[in-house]
DNA sequence: ATGGTCGCGCTGCGA
């Protein structure tokens, strides 16, 4: 089974582009993040006709994950534990084909030492935390989605000029590694170790032609699911379309009967 | 080149 998750920056501002991605890659379970419109706007009948069930956790204007699935989804949580009060809607995980399955919205962080980038480190401690209580399942899960943290200098174009950085800072790499140090595996960066092999290119600046990317969407799978990854990686095709998110889609391949 | 571009929703915020 096939396993992907994608920021889409705007599900209806995107929906013709998701809509080819799902025809060609036709994964069989797809996270989305940043889908920036609440539940009763999102368009659901428009993905449904593709043969995709929907769970959805919106927000107006901001955030918003989704889960869509061939295969029927029982949602298990809403929200990640930890921080009583949070109203941002960046976690639904369910149960759908077999899998666990998250999709996940990490703060961006916006500038280091803000307290935005204070609710990202808590929010990544938040994760880890909750990692926790899934591995001692000790069942085959699948987190994906926009982490917001490049945890390898490869990971970045200048390593040396973004240390220090959003989404490059030592505290959030930190943190991002001390989940992977549980056990969890990067499935992306297993097939993919090589430098460059990015997942986000900013709007600005030209950072599509001149590749300056970073890798911060992530599938992380626990040891059960790790068994089954066959392959994994990045489709850099839909960022190069017009009208695209400033995100490419990352993807996992399992082995398995369960569809 | 300390810049630059999106989406939301209608002014500036978040990324």
């Amino acid at each position: 089974m096939k396993i992907a998750t994608w920021n889409v920056n705007s599900i209806r501002a995107r929906l013709p582009r998701v809509v080819e991605w799902l025809r060609a890659a036709a994964p069989d379970i797809a996270l989305l993040q940043e889908t920036k419109t609440l539940d009763e706007t999102f368009p659901r009948s428009e993905i449904e006709d593709l043969g995709y069930n929907v769970a959805l956790r919106g927000q107006k204007t901001y955030n918003g994950i989704a889960i869509l699935s061939k295969a029927p989804i029982d949602v298990l949580a809403r929200e990640l534990p930890g921080e009583p009060g949070d109203e941002e809607a960046r976690y639904l995980e369910g149960f759908s084909g077999g899998v666990r399955i998250a999709s996940v919205y990490v703060p961006q962080g916006q500038v280091v030492g803000t307290e935005r980038f204070a609710y990202k480190l808590r929010f990544l401690e938040r994760l880890a935390r909750h990692v926790d209580t899934m591995l001692a399942d000790e069942e085959a899960w699948v987190i994906g989605g926009d982490l917001n943290v490049a945890p390898n200098d490869g990971d970045v174009h200048d390593p040396e000029k973004l240390d220090g950085e959003v989404c490059f800072h030592p505290e959030e790499r930190a943190r991002l590694r001390a989940i992977l140090w549980r056990g969890v595996t990067d499935a992306v960066a297993t097939f993919h170790p090589e430098a460059g092999y990015y997942s986000y290119w900013d709007y600005r600046a030209g950072a599509w032609t001149k590749d300056h990317g970073l890798r911060i969407d992530h599938l992380l799978l626990s040891p059960q699911a790790a068994d089954r990854l066959r392959d994994a990686g990045i489709d850099r095709g839909p960022r190069g379309l017009e009208g695209t998110s400033d995100h490419a889609p990352a993807w996992a391949e399992l082995d398995g009967p369960d569809r």
